[in-house]
DNA sequence: TATTGTTATACTCTATAACTATA
DNA sequence: TATAGTTATAGAGTATAACAATA
């Protein structure tokens, strides 16, 4: 009972997600200003632990990005050492991105620091919200891959 | 039992809504390209519709953008006058601005057709996950809000 | 003086198109 | 010819700083 109306249908589910999503991006956004790598460029660093060592197209697939754009994410994360570059094996047109140890251990400062904002705002959510959102990102991801 | 690692803390819930929410939302905007409003344009409409006519101070602050930045969002919409401004009734500094008809049918049109993308990728999701999301977007909204 | 809104300017992130090197 | 990546350029959306009008 006492749902909102508009997220009753499909359509008005498409609706809230969107403005929220749209929203909450733009804040996290907006706060991340303090600190100096982009959600983009945190998602690369996040993809090389994950799953090894990527070249930019992968990277840029992973990331839903154009290849143009992966390379200025690339060009950033190279700039402040925390990708390196290596020759692939057998294609010399390609190029393998590692992590740096910098690399590595900005990532688990970043995550850390950088989150303070959202972590904060996430400590005023009751234990089901929070259940709910643990639930829900998943699913957010999966939306985007599709 | 088999939850993600990483979003058994706040900090993991964290970073995994942070980069799943960054993602969809450059998914949307991308997909949007073939719609004409943004993603902030669409809110001022609704909450217009929603609260009644607002003045741009009050929708920024509302849509989490500056005012210069709104200054811009209402010229978009004036322009294809879907809103339409009025004096104040006491305070002459201020402008008052309330939706056109074309701005109302424009609204409920674009709410249908623009979200083809994103329709199509709830139906794809089992009532569960749509009751997540149904669940999550309020949460998310609130996050924002603070 | 303080507040509302606008103008001028710049920044960040992403895209498309054209190019280079390799397969 | 096709593919991987880069360079050049442009566009969308937002921000800060400075300004005008009104309170």
């Amino acid at each position: 009972m006492s749902m909102p109306s508009q997220t009753r249908t499909d359509a008005g589910l498409s609706t809230a997600l969107r403005v929220s999503v749209a929203r909450l991006a733009r804040r996290l956004r907006a706060q991340r200003a303090d600190s100096s790598l982009s959600a983009t460029q945190i998602g690369v660093l996040g993809a090389i632990e994950k799953h090894g060592p990527m070249s930019p197209g992968e990277l840029a697939d992973h990331e839903k990005v154009k290849p143009p754009s992966m390379t200025r994410v690339i060009a950033g994360l190279e700039e402040r050492d925390l990708i390196q570059r290596a020759a692939h094996p057998t294609d010399r047109r390609q190029v393998v991105l590692a992590l740096t140890d910098t690399g590595k251990q900005t990532l688990r400062e970043t995550r850390r620091m950088r989150e303070a904002w959202l972590v904060q705002r996430l400590k005023e959510l009751t234990p089901e919200e929070k259940a709910t959102l643990r639930a829900a990102a998943p699913i957010l991801e999966k939306i985007s891959q599709a």
